[in-house]
DNA sequence: CCTGAAAAATTACGTGA
DNA sequence: TCACGTAATTTTTCAGG
């Protein structure tokens, strides 16, 4: 288990292009059999890496609201929560959290409901101020694109080699660059979960 | 051609969810054949709705440098050429254009080079100001949710209906809601055309 | 990880509402 | 025009090495 190899990466990229290319024309990409890809593509959903299959629908075409970015302001101690409940509402397609502790939310609204969205999707108890701007134009890539690439342990931060250990708890899954952070973590997180009964 | 009705949206749903559901399974939860269900899917292609089928990774497990959202103020004319830019640029993973002149861009930086990368991507002449902010946390809602679901004539704004007109231009696909805004919008185009040349 | 066979899914095509 | 069945084809999965 573990490591993504250079491989991995480019079946990843051919994969964020074309879903739907056949494992096998892919594995002549990059020099491997169908089965191969296969069994690469199963390991990287395992690991987490792929999240989901879908498909990308062109949301300009489907007028359900003007593209809005809405910028909220919200006490530190609710923004777990803010960002929660945005993702959740329907009319909301990504959601950003900064370090500042602000929230974006790319959103389709209603003309004229802005407020009334706002003001029914975010707590008003937890809510400073918000900013809103029109969206022109939105371009998604959904390549890998990069450089680097690495599984980074959870436990202290290095990256994830041949050796590394992989463990889903509770449905997320955890990587760890060696059994000692995978026992330390283990320790804390089951800490954790007592205090939390 | 033309018009999405609720069973295209519901496909839409479930193929965003999983887009390897098959199709004959899609059409059980739609009361429709396998067979019906692709040709639905493929006309949905053709017509732009569904752009390409891809897989959303969780590149939090990959680290390529710091989730950042980059605002870049710039010389109004210069908009278009600066969201194709950053599209075009490697690290970039969505762009936004708002209706107010700035443009975000979210990607993932090297540490300490953000200046550069600024510098290097956007064309320095029309750059007038910037502001970086890290990203704690990103969510994607690839659900179609929303109640109004409609194609809009790109001439005159009104709801496509059956009588509707479709072309593609260059690659672009146009939806028309009657051949009288077709030809206009034609027309217009290719004199956009000859001035361009 | 490969090859080769079985199983499954997708597409093509003729027909009918 | 749209959807259905059936058949042909492609793709994926499963063995064994």
């Amino acid at each position: 288990m573990s490591s993504l190899d250079e491989t991995d990466v480019r079946i990843l990229e051919r994969l964020a292009e074309n879903a739907r290319e056949p494992f096998a024309r892919i594995g002549e990409a990059v020099d491997l059999s169908g089965p191969a890809v296969s069994d690469r593509v199963q390991r990287l959903q395992e690991a987490g890496i792929i999240r989901q299959f879908t498909v990308d629908v062109d949301r300009g075409q489907l007028r359900a609201g003007v593209p809005v970015l809405v910028e909220l302001t919200v006490e530190p101690g609710a923004l777990d929560e803010t960002v929660d409940r945005l993702r959740g509402a329907e009319a909301v397609e990504h959601v950003f959290e900064t370090a500042d502790g602000t929230v974006l939310a790319h959103a389709r609204l209603e003309r004229g409901k802005v407020r009334e969205w706002i003001e029914s999707t975010a707590d008003a108890d937890v809510l400073r101020g918000y900013d809103v701007r029109l969206v022109e134009r939105v371009e998604w890539s959904p390549s890998v694109g990069g450089t680097e690439f690495a599984l980074t342990c959870v436990e202290c931060g290095n990256t994830v080699t041949n050796e590394g250990e992989t463990e889903r708890i509770d449905g997320t899954i955890y990587h760890f660059c060696c059994p000692s952070c995978h026992s330390r973590f283990r320790e804390r997180y089951e800490t954790f979960e007592e205090g939390a009964t």
